[in-house]
DNA sequence: ACAATAACTAAGCAGTTGCTTAGATTTAAC
DNA sequence: GTTAAATCTAAGCAACTGCTTAGTTATTGT
């Protein structure tokens, strides 16, 4: 017995999360939420609970549009070969227009403090995490090598993804991919 | 005919690089400046213009901060070893105790937007550029490949190090050495 | 039609932002 | 000792921050 919400959840959160990527975190204000979800303060309060809700949201989100290309990793049975695709997925995942937005968890995990932001940075980690993961299962397929190495190839190739997140806004495409290339010339 | 200054505008503009590195650019609060530089607003604005000024200067003195091991690149004729040292010098220049801060420059570059702060962004982007060139420079010393080439080797070390100033806050000191081993393994 | 309930709008809260201004204080040449 | 200039302190500016609250409007079951 009472009104609807007039606006869709998970499509005002769609907004939220896009300007968080361009923007980071801190510099995206709860009145530039406002205008870009297109809603009152009050509802996205209401919804959310605060800003912190209304990003941990939108990493939730994220990952829901990563997950097409993360799902082309984990189905690959092509090891390090899946995974410089998931580079270039990535690449392109990134890119609005000309320019490339980087990781929009990469962006903040750079951007926060872990102690006034300890909910955020733990979300953030268990991400990044989850990834190197899915880089160690795939290494796997490639051969029976001794875990330690197989763990350190992961690390080096997430030191990589992370560096091509930051890379992206400096670097044009073709040096971008010419660093894909030799990141993986010798695995 | 007047009064002197009280304070050292080196001594004051470390301090404020210091709180800048540890803390950011946008999120380092005027007010904040003023307690670490030790003094007033006033001062800061007659010596150094604004907040801007004070961070340029910032990196200027960060510059020469990292002189001494930039010396030690630029001096040594080990090729590619020579920007390994500076991999793991550079380590050494970020630690503060048991935390590794990053790149004040990296940071930086990550966190603000190049509309908003193209002051900042192009000195940044200066700064990360002239490391590069001395990249280029020793990969020459170790042969007279392809100039095509080595330029794309400086891109992937590159890449690499603006990984290792994220990979620094996440990954614990044996990985990072881990991943600079492994950087360096087939050049 | 009516009452109950949730969602809406918009104004307002205290605290912070970068920066400025008014006025007191110190220095140094004459 | 007087005067002029630079430096100091501290209060204050408008604009913004995340968040809340008071009051209006719409939707529902009865």
């Amino acid at each position: 017995m009472a009104r609807k919400k007039q606006y869709n959840e998970t499509e005002v959160i769609e907004k939220a999360m896009r300007l968080f990527w361009r923007n980071g975190y801190e510099s995206t204000s709860v009145r530039m939420l406002e205008k870009e979800m297109g809603i009152n303060q009050f509802s996205i309060y209401a919804s959310f609970k605060n800003k912190e809700g209304v990003f941990l949201e939108s990493i939730k989100f994220y990952n829901t549009q990563l997950k097409s290309i993360i799902d082309t990793l984990e189905k690959s049975n092509n090891g390090v070969l899946g995974i410089k695709e998931y580079f270039l997925d990535f690449l392109e995942f990134s890119r609005e227009g000309a320019i490339f937005k980087g990781c929009l968890v990469t962006n903040t995990v750079n951007e926060i403090k872990e102690d006034s932001n300890p909910v955020i940075m733990a979300a953030l980690k268990r991400f990044s995490l989850n990834i190197r993961e899915l880089f160690v299962r795939n290494l796997k397929q490639d051969d029976e090598r001794d875990v330690k190495e197989i763990e350190a190839q992961a690390d080096y190739l997430m030191n990589a993804l992370l560096g091509l997140s930051i890379s992206s806004k400096v670097f044009n495409e073709e040096t971008l991919k010419g660093i894909i290339e030799m990141t993986f010339l010798h695995l």
